[in-house]
Parts: structure tokens; sequence; C-alpha cells
RNA sequence: GCCCCCGUAGCUCAGCUGGAUAGAGCGUCGGCCUCCGGAGCCGGAAGCAUGGGUUCGAAUCCCGUCGGGGGUACCA
């Protein structure tokens, strides 16, 4: 019996009860959830389907409720009270056995084997990043970089084959632009200024890559004719600086999927198949003047019409885009995950559009998720820095990391806030190194906890190896009832948190975990030398808990530090 | 103009597929080891922007208002 076997148990008795009483009248779709109590007095899980069940069975939630319990089994492993309060909530509470079990065995063989896995067999795709090879990563990608990173880790967690995936334009304009500022670095002699085109890169990481054009190809490229090479060395060297970025956040992509992979053939087919395709008898790809190609999204519920393709025969941003999630929905995944900005709103939205239009709308609902997560802005020394990418004056990645001293911290504190929250990253906060950061907070519990083991070890103490029945009646206070019931719900949580991909829930848990065991262990003795049966005992939620903080510390990419 | 996100404690935020007394960290006020790590614990003060609606029940769903942020390219 694990916490999820437990739940799903308790929602299949309440279901078929149900369904024997009332027959007929219940909807098909009826499911009674069973969720965690928010409040002791009532039990440790909660089902409030009497109360849903009222209107139709036409009778009032208490009574209802009653003829639900009548009908349960007479006994149901893991339960030892099954009460009705309130209004009509039918609430169980954990057997104590059942608890020091699922304490016992998170002790012995830790989180993964209790988590359930609802992704098992199926691969799961994840597009996160995707920023143009233009110049280093910003801010704002390190915020999409985490929860990409995180979201992957933790449908991993929960069974799926995941491949990170990062698309990137090396075909477009800004390319072109990105190389031009190159030339202009790289022909301006040492000391003159150089002419940066309109709309250009500013930055200054482009005079290194000069300097090293130069030792590579000598001195005497010219724009006019040495284009391309000018062009790919400058993506070669965004790309590794990229690479690099994502490195000091531990983020490894299987694939890097290139514009130019999909240019002529899979545009082309796309475009194909788009043409043919007519709503209210018009086409959904119309020419516009001068040659260009529009398409129809106004028939697909969108606001406007795009240009599709520039009159020189150059794409724009959404037509490779519909082309590249074609390709993805090719592939044959069970989940397709986009992890955009704020800014890519619009354009996911049209993509989508297309997309349902040439694949079936449930084909597309039912594999495609889209997070856009809100910006990120620094605050520094009290105040709010304003982001500005292009002329750059943005912070990067790499000095933000730098800023806090650990990425780690970085990780984490991004990970507090949902996806779609706007955010205020706090540069002093994250300095700090006490208690005032969460992520300490949550670290000095397990150093506390390994402390202890290392403590108990020395005075002979240890965990017990195997289950006993007995166990139980070693762990009756209420402080020992509070943490096991905590590391009971971790197991389903971090289950919840995957099917939502909500990472931020697991920093949740984190600190509940650590405030629950800070708060046994102020009031529990832990190694008693009275008993060496108790001390055990105690020592196995000691050890749970520390597991529990460690796989979810693993799940984030943070060190579960031993000392600190 | 249109679209999106957000208004919850002094600050930064959880809670939102409706449920029982709304939580955390920081700050603030007051306490706590002769003993396993005080980077800890316990307690106090303090809150769902606002007006309607749906409901047995609303922080949660719907509509309006006010306020904050972002987007709205033939850039990606």
């Amino acid at each position: 019996m694990t916490p999820a076997t437990l739940r799903n148990e308790l929602e299949r008795v309440l279901e078929s009860s149900v369904r024997s009483i009332w027959g007929e009248i219940i909807p098909d779709d009826f499911r009674a959830v069973v969720s965690g109590s928010n409040n002791l007095e009532f039990g440790d899980l909660s089902c409030q389907a009497a109360m849903r069940l009222a209107a139709i069975v036409k009778d009032n939630p208490r009574s209802v409720a009653g003829m639900i319990t009548e009908t349960l089994p007479e006994s149901i492993e893991g339960i030892a009270v099954v009460s009705i309060d309130g209004p009509g909530f039918i609430n169980f509470t954990f057997s104590d056995d059942y608890l020091a079990f699922t304490a016992f065995n998170l002790a012995s063989s830790g989180l993964k084997p209790f988590i359930p896995d609802s992704g098992t067999g199926r691969e799961a795709l994840v597009e996160f990043v995707s920023s143009n090879p233009t110049g280093p990563l910003t801010v704002g990608h390190c915020r999409q970089a985490v929860l990409g990173e995180t979201i992957s880790i933790l449908l991993v967690a929960s069974g799926w084959n995941v491949s990170r995936e990062y698309y990137f334009n090396d075909a477009g304009r800004q390319m072109t632009l990105l190389g031009e500022s190159l030339a202009a670095r790289y022909l301006s002699a040492e000391s003159g200024e150089a002419a940066i085109p309109e709309g250009g890169y500013h930055g200054d990481y482009i005079i290194e890559w000069a300097s090293d054009l130069k030792a590579f190809h000598g001195t005497g490229l010219k724009w006019e004719t040495d284009r391309d090479t000018f062009i790919r060395f400058a993506e070669e060297k965004a790309m590794e600086m990229i690479r690099s970025d994502l490195s000091l956040l531990g983020i490894e992509f299987d694939r890097y999927f290139a514009e130019s992979e999909l240019i002529p053939e899979a545009v082309t087919d796309t475009i194909e198949r788009l043409s043919g395709i007519t709503v209210d008898g018009k086409s959904l790809v119309y020419q516009g003047d001068s040659g260009k190609l529009w398409l129809r999204f106004t028939a697909l519920g969108r606001p406007n019409d795009r240009v599709m393709m520039r009159d020189d025969g150059t794409y724009t941003y959404r037509m490779p885009d519909i082309a590249y999630h074609l390709d993805k929905f090719s592939r044959n995944y069970d989940l397709i995950v986009d992890i955009f900005g704020a800014d890519h709103l619009d354009t996911s939205r049209d993509v989508t559009a297309a997309l349902e239009c040439l694949l079936g709308r449930e084909n597309v609902s039912e594999k495609l998720r889209i997070i856009i997560h809100q910006f990120v802005s620094l605050v520094k020394d009290g105040r709010k820095t304003k982001m500005s990418t292009r002329s750059g004056d943005f912070v990067t990645l790499r000095e933000l990391i730098n800023d806090v001293g650990s990425s780690d911290v970085t990780k984490y504190l991004f990970l507090t806030r949902r996806a779609e929250a706007q955010m205020d990253f706090d540069l002093d906060l994250a300095r700090k190194q006490s208690s005032e950061n969460p992520v300490y907070y949550v670290q000095y519990a397990h150093a506390r906890i390994a402390g202890l083991l290392r403590t108990a070890g020395e005075a002979g103490v240890s965990s017990p190896q195997e289950f006993s029945s007995g166990l139980y009646e070693l762990l009756e206070g209420e402080y020992e009832r509070e943490l096991m019931r905590l590391l009971e719900s971790v197991p389903v949580n971090v289950a919840a948190a995957s099917d939502e991909m909500e990472p931020h829930r697991l920093t949740e848990m984190l600190a509940d975990l650590a405030t629950g065991f800070h708060r046994f262990y102020q009031h529990v003795r832990v190694i008693d030398t009275e008993s060496m049966e108790i001390s055990a005992a105690r020592l196995m939620l000691c050890e749970a808990c520390r597991r529990c903080v460690s796989d979810l510390l693993g799940i984030l990419g943070v060190d579960a530090p031993d000392r600190m």
C-alpha cells in the first residue's frame, strides 16, 4: 500500500458504494475525489462527494454521506477511522501502522519508487530557451531555462521519457545583422569606431569575436565578399556562448534544431498543405501585393492575417515555426511542451491555430502544452532595475549567477513563483547566506539531519533495517504523527506537480518539510539513551525526511549538503 | 484599440478544476535549550483591491469598476 494506491483504492470503494446505492442517476463521469485535509481534527484525507451528490439524489449532504459510509467495506487497509463532519465531508484517518510503514519505506527506498509513474512508456518533448544565437543568455532566459529543465526532470520523475530540444533561427535577418556587426568590429581599427549597422548588436562580446576571427582567418576578410564567413563564425561563437551559459545551470539539450533544417522542403510543404485548405470558400493562403504570401489567420479565429513570405522570398517567423511544430508532431510524441516568454503569446496562438487546422483540434489540444511565463525584474539595493535587451545593457544569465554567487540559489529562487506570475528577483536576498534565504533554510534542515545521523552512528544507534508491525507503537507522539503525515503526502504531491507541470510546488513542499522537521526536532529528543528502540524508530523518521528533502532538491538540481 | 498576466499580512509571494478556522518567508512585538547543529522552535499583532452575480457554500467561477505590469512587426 503506497500513498497513491491508498487514494486510488479509497476513490474506488467510494464510487462503487455510490453507484450501488443510487445506480443510474449517477452520471458516468462522477468521481469521488479524495484529497488531503487541511486540518488535523478532520482526519488526513477528505472526500466531498456527498455535498456534490446532494443535489443529484435530492437529499441533504449529511444523510448522503451517511448512506455512503454505511456501504463502505468493513475495513479499508491503511484507514483507521471514517467519519462524517461538518456539512457532509467524509473524512478518513490513516492508521498508525500505515503511517509508520510509509515512513519506513521512504527512509529505506527514498522518494522515487513511490511517485506514481503516470508517464511510463510515453515520450515527451520539451522545447525551451530557444533563444537565437545572437548573444549571451539573459535573466529572462534564465527563468525559462530553469523552468524547462525542472519540468523535464519532473516528467522523468513520473516515468516519462523526455527529450529536451532547443530550436534556433540560423537563417533569418537577425543572423545577417549579427554577422554584419561582427564585420564592423573586425574591420574597425583597434582604436577606431566600429560602424555597427542600424539595429545591429553592440555587445562587447563581439569585439572578442572579432579578434578571434582575425587570429583564425587573418585580416583580409571583407563583408561584401565574405558574408558567410562572418555570419557562420558569429553563429558558432554565439552557440558556444549559449552552451556554456546553460552549463552553469547544468542543462544539456538532446538536440539543437536549426531552422535551416526546415528550409526549403519542410516549409514549402507546409505552405502547400495550408494552401489546400479552404475556409468559407476561400483559400487559407493568398497572394498579396508584390508577391507576398499571406495566411488568412482571421479565418481561424485570430485577430489579424499575417505575412508568411516576404516579397524577397524569405519567410517570416511564424512560417518555419509552424513547419517546426509539424515536424515535432510527426515524430509521434505523446506530449509536446513549449515553454515561451510572454512576448511569444501572440505568435504561439497563431501557430496553434494553424496546427489545429492542419492536424485536428483534438490531436493538438491533447498533445501540445504551451507554458507562457511572465518576465523577471531584478531588484538590487532595494530598487528595480529595468531590463532592456538588444542594445547591450541587459543583465546576462552569467552575471546574475555570479552576482548571486550560486547557481543553486538562483535556480531555487526562480522556482518559488508560478510561471504565470511576474516576479521580482531580489538580488539582495539571494546573496544572503542566512535563514532569510529560503534555500539555506531548506539546506540547513538537511545538514541538521545529516549531522544527527552522524551523532547517532557514534552513539551506536541506527535506523531499523526491517519493518516490524510494532514500530508504530514507538512513534505515538503528536509530533511524530505530524511529521509522518507530512512525509506521506510528498509522493502524490510530486506527481501532481509533474502532471500540472508546476515546479514551484516543489519549493513549497521543501519549505514544509524543513519546517516540519525543525518542529519535530525541537520538541522530540531523537537519540534517547534510555531506549534504543525508540531512538531507532525516531531516527527512521529523520532519515525518511532527509531522503525526501534530498530527492526533492535533486529534482531541482540543487545540492543537499551534509554539512554547512 | 485589442490581447495576456497580476491585485491575498508592512514587503515578496503560496493557496484558485468552489468546501470546514486563508498559509509561508522577511519585517515587527514577546518568549524558548544544564541536553542530539539557535542558520532552529513557540506565541502575539496584521490580509483576500472594489461593486454585483451564480451557489447550500466564493480568495477560488462569471460580469463590471479601479490599480499595476507586459505584449500587440514583413525581429525572432
